[in-house]
DNA sequence: CAGTGGTCTAGACCACGAA
DNA sequence: TCGTGGTCTAGACCACTGC
């Protein structure tokens, strides 16, 4: 693990298990340039990782300061791959409704960047949430990119095989969002009337090289759909 | 403006000027470090910088691509205060409904850091997207911080005057989104009927140096909401 | 004006990808 | 193996905040 990797995990557990709160001061960077017996650089490295990822906020001429401060009971629309996932948080688990070989249709092979012809996994599943519907999913995985998946992996969770079993990174995702009623279809999936409320999201997600390697289309429960985003300047 | 600021930009304009697609590769490192004139750092400060607003991606070994490839028609989720602003692709209007000085309750103080008594503006709108109702908005805006606001700012961009007129810089944002059915009262702002879908986003947007100045609940017509999201990885 | 974060540099060395 | 991006350093200097 690289140095500022690792000196962000410190600053971020040290946030946690001190129980800092919004607002507090962190040390100076001199102090933590001492503390970690790193360059000025390093130490902003780290800094700005987790700026980005929305633990702290830094002022120019003032401090480092705790931002935390997320809602309970939301969960993070973007995925979050970093460190410890906030799903955690949540029991979640999946129901395999399909899992195939198909040849999928055009709309799938341009987001996934594939020939005519060319194979991919099909994935069906609802998804719960402390014992509750959460979501249907209908995922296509480039089968170039990912050769395996069964019903075990699927039922788990597909993105923990892909980065620890098959080493692969996780790098960008592109997600389109929509507010519409429920199909009749659907509704039964989710155990909701028809013409209910829903959330869908359609993203694509890529791996750290630029090759995307899944496109999924979820509908959500609109009773459990409760996100946060966490946003920051695009200035620097 | 700073250097790496500078080089984004013109790397951005150059993208888009060329047209160039997803997947083209840019010149080298070591050729941007020439053309611009600058040392290695500042370059990869410009890059990173254009890899978190979802421009470009970096590949280690390989080089540096275009991500671009955002879907027509879709709103940015995250307000993009970057350099041009995407809604510069749709005509937006507001109406406003009500613009008074108040003593916010709680909830609001709360999000906006404000001691009993504290006063805010605040202010209902409705936006509109080419003509049609986008969403109805209830904000308020810290008193102690954006002192001024009359009807005619409120009917533009609060944000423009802000940044421009007040020359204050908007550091990050904390957003809560739902998925429910329209009341009675919103379905009439917006021209559906009650009982329809709707999105509902909780927004609390703070300043450079960490303080909240606006909190505000959006209630968007699910007719005209099409949001993207770009995300990266926060390992890097 | 002291304290604090931010920019920028030059250069050494590392890690990954493609041929 | 070589080309390419990524990390890390030491240090000079800049810019904003708050006393």
């Amino acid at each position: 693990m690289l140095k500022y990797q690792q000196i962000a995990l410190d600053i971020e557990r040290m946030i946690e298990t001190e129980q800092l709160k919004r607002g507090v001061k962190l040390p100076v960077l001199e102090a933590l340039m001492k503390e970690f017996e790193v360059s000025k650089s390093t130490i902003t490295k780290a800094l700005d990782l987790l700026e980005k990822k929305g633990v702290i906020y830094q002022v120019r001429g003032s401090g480092i300061f705790v931002r935390g401060h997320k809602r309970k009971g939301f969960l993070s629309l973007i995925s979050n791959q970093g460190f410890k996932d906030s799903l955690e948080e949540f029991d979640i688990t999946s129901e395999v409704l399909e899992l195939k070989i198909v040849q999928p249709e055009r709309y799938v092979r341009d987001a996934l960047d594939l020939p005519e012809g060319a194979e991919a996994h099909y994935v069906k599943r609802i998804r719960y949430i402390n014992g509750k519907t959460l979501c249907v999913e209908n995922s296509y995985y480039s089968k170039e990119l990912i050769p395996y998946l069964n019903k075990e992996i699927v039922t788990g969770s597909i993105f923990h095989y892909i980065t620890e079993g098959l080493k692969l990174q996780i790098g960008f995702s592109d997600m389109y969002l929509q507010v519409g009623k429920l199909t009749e279809e659907e509704a039964g999936y989710l155990q909701l009337k028809s013409g209910d409320p829903k959330l869908s999201a359609e993203t694509i997600f890529h791996l750290n090289n630029g090759k995307p390697f899944d496109y999924s289309m979820i509908t959500y429960n609109y009773e459990q759909s409760q996100f946060y985003v966490q946003s920051g300047s695009y200035l620097r």
